[in-house]
RNA sequence: GGGCAGGUUGCCGAGUGGUCAAAGGCGGCAGACUGUAAAUCUGCUCCCUCAGGGUUCGGAGGUUCGAAUCCUCCCCUGCCCA
């Protein structure tokens, strides 16, 4: 295997990254990499319990494609065995126990949508049930005696808990050592992660000299910020713009950020050139309008080519900027033993623009709802689902559908 | 094992027998406005056949005309002692 040259190597590799711990023992690996021609082993851990990527994740899996680029080997490691365990302190919701089938099914998905910044051919990926599920109680008292209490307490967040008297259960814990061990079953070079993983990467590190391994690098990714502006991206905090969303919603939830976000945004979540950021920065700062733009253009563009990124652009035009109707949108057609005529809320809910008929009523009384653009103000209003062309109901900002209906003397 | 304090609607958090579908904040949604799906202001925010009805306050029973509020048991959490 033949890699570029080192500073070139280390150019790309530190690019966009808050950390790398330490430093000079990653120059150290690559000379080693260089000498024998043996690829780096390169780690990225994902959980199956939550498939769904989004923008926050590909910055670290960027990250991970650069390494494939200039020649080593990505591993990507699906928590299976943890989220088969779920959190049993029953505090997490967000952690369920899942079934085999259910991580294998969740692996597959997070490989799928991950392979559209990875390359997949070139991606090893593994479950880390493999090893885990192998280990007795033993083994796993010896791996618990490699670390202490009070430097498991130096993580931030079981700090706060237990200050601040909220649970931590005794298996919390063994996450990070879970965590450790993985990186000692694959012989990590280097792991990937937040910088809120920091302290689990560090763990790898200690795990792994007490095994006579030579610790990883820890590379640690500034974490991107949410549309909000405020708070990490993350599903639950429903700040996110997920990877398989289509190129009109990352392109409409793109312009919602705040603008000091902007070139933060274009650093970490896009592969403009290095050249082109101090430029963009200016831009951001001089006309944040178009700069939004051209980077809700870039991300669909990113995902979904140049071509799905115009459109996009003129979806949002089209129906944000106009308020008219966009093209595409959910369309749903009665079966004939319904109706003919049916209440308007009935109507809505069926349709799958609201999630209670009450709902519908309030968005009705707050003049929210309109048919083919006249906005109705009766709730007692009743449709027929039958007969005449078809038309479009929109509910608030963003909820379209259009019912289809059999013209008249036609078919 | 013992003592104490707690578990309230998506979240935080008031409420200690009827005036409670339950204050307030956050979040969410809508309207106005805007370059924007941002910010701001205003309204809404359990469900239904909506001037009415139904189901909620960790779980199961009980007291009462009436319980989120009182009693019993159970489950869960934190703190202190052992």
């Amino acid at each position: 295997m033949k890699f570029p040259p080192i500073d070139k190597q280390l150019a790309l590799i530190e690019r966009g990254v808050a950390e790398i711990v330490p430093e000079d023992a990653l120059v150290e690996k690559l000379r080693r990499a260089e000498k024998t021609g043996e690829p780096l082993i390169v780690k990225l851990g994902c959980d199956p319990s939550r498939p769904d990527l989004h923008l926050g994740h590909s910055v670290v899996l960027r990250k991970l494609r650069q390494f494939q680029d200039i020649g080593h080997q990505a591993v990507l490691i699906v928590g299976d065995f943890t989220g088969m365990i779920g959190d049993p302190s029953g505090r997490s919701r967000e952690r369920p126990a899942l079934s085999v089938e259910e991580t294998r099914e969740n692996g597959r998905s997070y490989f799928e949508q991950a392979s559209r910044i990875l390359d997949p051919e070139r991606t090893r990926i593994v479950y880390n049930s493999e090893w885990l599920e192998k280990l007795n109680f033993s083994d796993v008292i010896q791996l618990a005696g490699k670390y202490t209490v009070a430097r498991m307490l130096e993580r931030d967040d079981f700090e706060k808990r237990y200050k601040s008297g909220e649970p931590i259960g005794i298996h919390e814990f063994l996450y990070p050592l879970a965590q450790a061990q993985d990186s000692v079953a694959i012989r990590a070079d280097i792991e990937l992660g937040g910088t809120d993983q920091k302290f689990n990467l560090l763990v790898g590190r200690a795990v792994q000299q007490s095994e006579k391994m030579a610790p990883q690098v820890c590379i640690m990714m500034p974490i991107l910020p949410g549309t909000d502006g405020v708070e990490k991206m993350s599903k639950s905090l429903d700040n996110y713009i997920g990877i398989s969303e289509s190129p009109e919603e990352m392109y409409g939830k793109t312009l919602s950020i705040p603008d000091d976000l902007i070139y933060q945004w274009f650093e970490l979540a896009t592969n403009v050139p290095t050249e082109e950021l101090p430029a963009i920065k200016a831009a951001a700062k001089r006309e944040p309008r178009n700069t939004k733009h051209r980077l809700a253009w870039t991300i669909a563009s990113m995902y979904y080519g140049d071509d799905a990124a115009d459109q996009a652009r003129s979806h949002f035009e089209k129906t944000v900027i106009r308020g008219d109707v966009p093209e595409n949108m959910e369309s749903v057609r009665f079966a004939m033993d319904e109706g003919p005529r049916m209440g308007i809320l009935d109507l809505m809910t069926r349709a799958g623009l609201t999630g209670s008929n009450g709902e519908a009523r309030r968005l009705i009384a707050q003049h929210a709802v309109s048919i083919d653009g006249e906005k109705i103000s009766d709730v007692r209003m009743e449709v027929d689902v039958h007969v005449g062309p078809s038309f479009v109901i929109k509910a608030g900002k963003r909820r379209f559908a259009r019912i289809l209906r059999e013209e008249e003397g036609i078919s």
